[in-house]
DNA sequence: GATACAAGTCAACGACGGTTGACCAGGAAC
DNA sequence: GTTCCTGGTCAACCGTCGTTGACTTGTATC
């Protein structure tokens, strides 16, 4: 998309706009399916200034995959304990977030990338699982990791394979099932907020 | 791997060659990241006679993954309802299944590509979803589609991603977890078969 | 204003990938 | 034996991709 006449000198801000880019294109496709040319046509810049701009094609993928996925932080996404604000999660997105590209689709295209899987093992351990299993009781490394996993299925079904059993009209179905999955296993028993059928509950006391 | 002497003329077997050697090229990485020669040096054969056996490689991808797959139909790995059951099939392999391709590595590396999604959707649809659905009381869809989901972001965690707080030395902590959430997701409650803490458990009656 | 450096463009190189067409060999039908 | 089809090889084409180096232009500093 280089239109002839050249674009203000902002390197900084040019070299932001390239990260991005490059995020959200390795995010719809994968490492190798993406180009740099696709990258450079997005910024409406040349080719050669994506390369120099990170050193190489996989430098910058390394640092675009760190960077958007780094912010969605799941800190604030298991900033809650309960079942059925977890399942919220499963269906919407952090609100306070800017979505230009989605953390969960990059990580799922990146899965097949020779040199991401050690990145993405280390952010899936340090930002989703590590925060969550220091607040919950043991065995708390466990539970974590089920969380996140099962929050992960269903995300990829949502979102990447876009399954139709899992779009909007059956949320109503699925919401109260997925606050029982979460709530089983952060404390043993599904959510007591509602009585899907009243004779499998517990009696109170 | 072309050693200079002819191979013996058997054309069906080497289409069956080449369909999978395909199928775990393109299960240990994506589409875009194999090559047809990758292909044909695995079965001993010329670049040309792998395209031209199928056409085309997307045409061969296709076949792959649809091939792949429907083998390894989820009709029998959905055959138990219990929870404990399943949770047990989120660590152990279809024992009478040839595993020389894992049908989920081939879906996770596929899922980036431009064609597959479609083919990926349909088959997770017939093959683990719908039977799953039909034997399960109702929301059986809703409940299919969520065990399905979990399953898959457990597997993922475990085989591709391999974090590590889901190998085979957390598996006394896991399992059991694994089990509740199927079981609650399928009867309403966690697994009645063991018990972590009796405080929790439901009355036999 | 001269200078130096960073930002950016342009054109090309070398490698690789999917695809194609010409060619060769085996074997069955006649 | 000739013919013909199929299985298979060989060599090349063409496009794309990451990368590189030379060149240009803006901007800040002295």
């Amino acid at each position: 998309m280089t239109t002839g006449e050249r674009r203000p000198r902002d390197g900084r801000a040019t070299r932001d706009l390239i990260l991005t880019a490059a995020a959200r294109r390795f995010a719809q496709r994968s490492y190798e399916a993406t180009g740099l040319r696709d990258i450079a046509c997005d910024v409406g810049v040349d080719v050669a200034l994506v390369h120099r701009a990170y050193g190489s094609k996989e430098k910058l993928f390394v640092e675009a995959l760190a960077h958007a996925v780094r912010p969605a932080s799941a800190v604030e996404m298991f900033s809650t304990e309960s079942g059925a604000d977890l399942a919220r999660r499963a269906f919407e997105d952090d609100p306070e977030r800017e979505t230009v590209v989605d953390p969960l689709a990059l990580m799922v295209h990146s899965i097949a990338s020779p040199g991401a899987l050690p990145l993405i093992r280390r952010i899936v351990a340090s930002e989703f699982i590590g925060p969550l299993a220091e607040r919950l009781e043991a065995p708390g490394a466990a539970k974590a990791t089920l969380i996140a996993a099962c929050l992960f299925g269903i995300r990829i079904f949502r979102d990447v394979l876009e399954v139709e059993a899992m779009n909007d009209d059956a949320r109503p179905d699925l919401e109260p099932l997925i606050a029982d999955v979460f709530s089983t296993i952060l404390f043993g028993r599904p959510d007591r907020s509602r009585s899907s059928d009243p004779t499998n509950e517990c009696p109170a006391a």
